[in-house]
RNA sequence: GCGGUCAUAGCUCAGUUGGUUAGAGCACAAGAUUGUGGAUCUUGGGGUCGCGGGUUCGAGUCCCGUUGGCCGCCCCA
């Protein structure tokens, strides 16, 4: 038993743990760079004050934070938005837009492990800026789908559910509510679901008892489930020129949605508000359709966060995807790589005096991108053949006694278990031309 | 921060009302096998029974505490 086991929460990855996990960022890479993302890094320790900028003292108690060397207030970041607003707004009249930009790093929280969360996890944010309207939502929506497609995921696992902050506060303001009761409002709506009527008591300890009509009302529109549900809740109120603006806004989203082939996998459903304050307009979560596992993905419309850290005001709106949760999901699917990277090429090596020619041509195997192996020690021939079969090696290559004074070295195809002789001095060559056969 | 539950080999687990030196399968290693495969057989290494204390002639087993895992609440950027 070891003497030191990892700090709770945080997770060791064996090679077999990460090559799951590799795989799942290299997927990810991949098609955040077809859509035409690019990637950037920020540090992991950030100044406190950005954290407390963001989302004000109470996040402390969530945070990795502490006083460094220098006495200074320092976090391990808990999320990525405040650093990228950062580096964002302060190139923001240098960079093209509109900025499209996705990263791919590790984040700490101080809380209590559940399934699906810890105190340490890696995320994929994606973020657009400098676009105001529904446009970038639609480009982000689709990359947050085809993030998850690329594993073999359908619109049978999971799915987008799509609502509106913006939408919510003009028709609450269109009730006549100011906002701090339309704040309160929101917050029990993102209890709802799942703690029943409790979900307004902080609403009716700040406010009084909330009239039935009211709640009845608030329960309505957050039921609601398609787009003609919500213009016939809004009823005579879509009339007004911001709401009929808002209104063309969503028929662009989800027109946008469905050219893209993506209407199977968004909901629209007002039930979902998010519990961050700082978000302004269209919200989304993504959910795996049995309900069984935590949310997916989420994010929305933050336009006034870059300039509220400091930068230039810019329009933004980005998404995280969590990597334990979906991880999660693929493993239940069946959808999780079982790959062990395999060797190309298994090197079976007579004696010493044979080991030097084949390590000159392992080196220039090597060099030329195969992933070659051989044993360690000297083996028996029968062992060195059970360890190429091991390896997953198409080719072993046989570096005989017999052969080497033939000046030739044996070549073995695994699978069809068939066997040549190939010139010592050619066997890079032979060894490619057996390959791109393939 | 709160509650429930669990903890025996790398993994999955057995271990009788408390009783000799804690077991099995898988995995790992060696041999059978001095030039040909994922099999088989034999053998081996590996345990402070999570940790600490208590009860007892005697504790993996009972009691208390603690640490950690899992599940849920709070929170979820």
């Amino acid at each position: 038993m070891a003497t030191f086991q990892s700090l709770p929460g945080f997770r060791d990855f064996y090679p077999e743990d990460l090559a799951k996990r590799t795989h799942i960022f290299r997927l990810w890479r991949q098609t955040a760079a077809a859509f035409g993302f690019a990637e950037y890094d920020t540090p992991v320790l950030e100044p406190l004050d950005l954290y407390r900028a963001k989302s004000g003292d109470e996040i402390e108690a969530q945070l990795f934070s502490f006083a460094d060397k220098g006495g200074r207030e320092v976090a391990l970041r808990p999320e990525m938005t405040p650093s990228v607003c950062r580096l964002v707004g302060a190139r923001a009249n240098a960079l093209k837009r509109p900025i499209k930009w996705f990263s791919i790093a590790e984040f700490y929280r101080y809380e209590r492990m559940q399934k699906g969360r810890g105190r340490c996890f890696h995320q994929f944010n994606a973020d657009i800026f400098g676009e105001a309207g529904p446009e970038a939502e639609i480009e982000l929506i689709a990359l947050l789908v085809e993030c998850m497609r690329v594993f073999g995921l359908t619109e049978k696992d999971f799915f987008v559910r799509l609502s509106d902050r913006n939408l919510w506060f003009h028709y609450l303001g269109s009730l006549g509510l100011d906002e701090p009761r339309i704040r309160a409002l929101l917050g029990a709506v993102d209890k709802h679901e799942r703690g029943g009527d409790d979900a307004f008591k902080p609403y009716e300890e700040a406010f009084g008892a909330i009239p039935a009509d009211l709640k009845a009302k608030v329960l309505a529109f957050q039921s609601i489930r398609s787009f003609a549900q919500l213009e016939a809740a809004l009823g005579a109120a879509a009339a007004s020129a911001e709401l009929a603006q808002r209104l063309a806004q969503w028929r662009t989203l989800l027109g946008g949605l469905e050219a893209m082939g993506l209407a199977g996998f968004v909901q629209v459903d007002l039930g979902v508000v998010r519990g961050l304050a700082y978000y302004t307009g269209f919200v989304f979560e993504a959910f795996d359709r049995k309900g069984e596992l935590r949310a997916l993905a989420g994010g929305g419309r933050y336009d006034d966060l870059v300039g509220r850290l400091g930068g230039t005001p810019l329009p933004a709106v980005g998404f995280a995807i969590g990597e334990m949760t979906f991880a999660l999901l693929l493993e239940e699917r069946g959808l999780s790589p079982a790959v062990v990277q395999a060797a190309d090429i298994y090197c079976v090596i007579g004696s010493a005096a044979e080991r030097r020619a084949a390590f000159a041509d392992i080196r220039r195997l090597r060099a030329l991108g195969y992933r070659v192996e051989y044993p360690m020690r000297e083996l028996a021939f029968g062992k060195q053949f059970k360890a190429a079969a091991d390896s997953g090696a198409r080719l072993a290559l046989i570096y005989g006694a017999e052969e080497l004074a033939r000046g030739m070295v044996k070549v073995r195809d695994m699978a069809e278990r068939s066997e040549r002789d190939v010139p010592a001095a050619g066997v890079g060559d032979a060894v490619r031309g057996l390959f791109e056969a393939h």
